[in-house]
DNA sequence: CCTGGAGTTGTCCTA
DNA sequence: TTAGGACAACTCCAG
C-alpha cells in the first residue's frame, strides 16, 4: 500500500476549481478522494430528503469524472471520526486535505478529526474554498469585524484582486489521483433514502439573467433569479467562478454573493446567532408561539394568498422565491408572533439550498433581531407586497388556484390588527433600549 | 476623541 | 392624488 493523501469532499462536490483538492494534488503524493455520509446528520432526515438525493447525484457525477483519470471516489457511511479511522486503516494515509466549513458543528467535527489524526502523526489541512473572503480577511481598520453590510461590502469590493477569483487549475494535476479500480458507491436506498426523479435547478446560468437580475429578481412569477443557491451550498459550483462571471454584469448580483460571505463571516465571529438573537434585547420578545397558527403557516393555509403561495411553493419544490421568503418570514414573526427559530427550522428542513449562515441571517433580518436587520416597525403588508410584486396574481394563481373561491380560508388574522399587536409586543420587549 | 452621515429589499398617515 | 415625514432612536463606521 503506497503512502497517499486523502482529499475529503464535504460541501465542495466538484473537481474543477477546488482549492483543497488543488493543494492535495500538488502535494507530491497520490490523492485518494473520499466522501462520508455523516450518520449523525442523515439519521435526522426524512427518507425522501432531496438534498441527500442531490448529494448522491453529485457523487455519481464525480465518480464518472474520476474514472476518466483511472481514479475512484471512496464513499463511506458512518460517523466521520469512525470512518476516518477506517480510512487510515485501509490506506497508508500521510495527510488529509479538505476545504473549510464555518458552521459551529463542522468546526467542532474538524477539530476532533484534527486531534485524532494528529495522534497518528497524520496532518489535516483545510483551505478556503467556500467563500471569497473568510474570517478576518475583511475587517474594519481597528481590527474588529463588520456588523453592517454596506460598509462591509465596500471594503470587500476594495479588497478584491483578480487573483481572488482565479480558478485553481485542479484538472491540470489530475494524473496525481491515486489509481485504483472503481469502487461501488452505496445506493440511495442502501443509505435509507428514496428519491423519485427530480429536476434540480440547472448549474448553467445565462449571462442575460445576471445582467437583468436587478430588474427582474423581485417578481416571483418571473424566472428572474439564478436558483444557484443549491449549487453554492454543496459546492457543485465554484463561488469564484460565479463571482468572476457576474462581477462586470451586475453589481446587485455580486452583492448577493457578498451577502453570502457576510453571513458566513458573521456566523464565524458570532456563533451565538445559531441559538439566539444577534441583538440580545430581541430575546425578550413574548412570542405567542401558537402551534395551530404555525401549522397553518407551514401548510400554506393562512388565508393570505401571497404567503400561502410561498409556503406551497416551498413544500412542493424545496425552493421559494427570495421576495416571498421575506414576506412569509415577516408574516410568521410579526403577524403571528411566532419565534423566528421555528420558521428558521422549517426552512432548514425544506429548502434545497438551505445554508445555516444564510438562513439564520435571513430570518434574523426578517425578525429584526439580526445585525443590520429590518427595523421592527417595518412590517410587510402582504397585500401591498402582492400589488407591487405580483400585480397580475400570476404567482398566486400558480400555487393557490382556489384563492378567490369559497374553498379558500379567510385571513387568519386581519392585517391592521396584527400590525398593532406586533408593535405593542416588540415595543414591550425593547423598552429601555438594547 | 469627536462628529456627522448612514443604515437591503417598508408602511401608514397627513396635508 | 400624491409627496413627504413619522415610525425609534441607536449604533456603526470613517474621517
Amino acid at each position: 500500500m503506497p503512502p497517499i493523501h486523502l482529499f475529503w469532499f464535504r460541501r465542495d462536490l466538484r473537481l474543477s476549481d477546488n482549492a483543497g483538492l488543488y493543494h492535495a494534488l500538488k502535494s507530491g503524493l497520490p490523492v485518494q478522494p473520499v466522501f462520508i455520509f455523516d450518520h449523525d446528520i442523515l439519521q435526522h432526515l426524512p427518507r425522501h430528503d432531496r438534498r441527500v438525493q442531490f448529494i448522491h447525484q453529485a457523487l455519481v457525477a464525480l465518480q464518472t469524472e474520476l474514472a476518466q483519470w483511472g481514479a475512484t471516489l471512496d464513499v463511506r457511511h458512518g460517523t466521520p471520526r469512525a470512518v476516518m479511522q477506517d480510512l487510515c486503516a485501509d490506506y497508508a494515509v500521510q495527510g488529509v486535505f479538505a476545504n473549510r466549513d464555518y458552521e459551529p458543528s463542522a468546526i467542532a467535527r474538524d477539530k476532533d478529526i484534527y486531534h485524532d489524526l494528529q495522534a497518528k502523526g497524520i496532518t489535516f489541512r483545510a483551505f478556503k474554498d467556500h467563500v471569497i473572503f473568510e474570517k478576518n480577511e475583511v475587517i474594519k481598520a481597528d481590527g474588529t469585524p463588520y456588523t453592517v453590510f454596506t460598509p462591509y461590502a465596500r471594503k470587500w469590493r476594495s479588497a478584491l484582486q483578480p487573483f481572488h477569483l482565479q480558478a485553481y487549475p485542479t484538472q491540470s494535476y489530475a494524473q496525481n489521483f491515486y489509481q485504483q479500480a472503481p469502487k461501488a458507491m452505496p445506493s440511495l436506498s442502501a443509505l435509507g433514502f428514496e428519491g423519485a426523479p427530480f429536476d434540480f435547478p440547472s448549474i448553467e446560468v445565462a449571462p442575460d439573467l445576471i445582467a437583468q437580475y436587478a430588474a427582474q429578481r423581485d417578481y416571483p412569477a418571473k424566472n428572474g433569479t439564478s436558483k444557484l443557491g443549491v449549487h453554492l451550498r454543496f459546492g457543485t459550483l465554484s463561488v469564484r467562478q460565479l463571482a468572476a462571471q457576474s462581477q462586470h454584469l451586475s453589481d446587485i448580483f455580486l452583492n448577493e454573493l457578498i451577502w453570502r460571505d457576510f453571513y458566513q463571516m458573521i456566523l464565524w465571529h458570532f456563533p451565538h446567532v445559531v441559538d439566539g438573537a444577534f441583538k440580545p434585547a430581541y430575546n425578550q420578545i413574548a412570542w405567542r408561539n401558537d402551534a395551530d397558527d404555525f401549522a397553518r403557516w407551514c401548510e400554506g393555509q393562512t388565508g393570505y394568498p401571497i404567503v400561502d403561495a410561498g409556503m406551497r411553493e416551498l413544500n412542493a419544490t424545496g425552493f421559494m422565491h427570495n421576495r416571498v421568503r421575506m414576506i412569509t418570514a415577516s408574516f410568521l414573526t410579526k403577524h403571528l408572533l411566532i419565534d423566528w427559530r421555528w420558521g428558521e427550522r422549517y426552512f432548514a428542513q425544506r429548502l434545497l439550498d438551505f445554508d445555516l449562515a444564510a438562513n439564520n441571517g435571513g430570518w434574523q433580518w426578517a425578525a429584526g433581531s439580526g445585525c443590520d436587520a429590518a427595523p421592527y416597525f417595518r412590517i410587510f403588508n402582504p397585500y401591498l407586497q402582492t400589488d407591487k410584486f405580483d400585480g397580475q396574481a400570476q404567482y398566486i394563481k400558480q400555487w393557490v388556484p382556489e384563492h378567490q373561491s369559497s374553498a379558500y380560508p379567510p385571513p387568519m388574522i386581519e392585517h391592521a390588527q396584527a400590525r398593532v399587536r406586533c408593535l405593542a409586543v416588540y415595543g414591550q420587549a425593547l423598552k429601555g433600549g438594547n
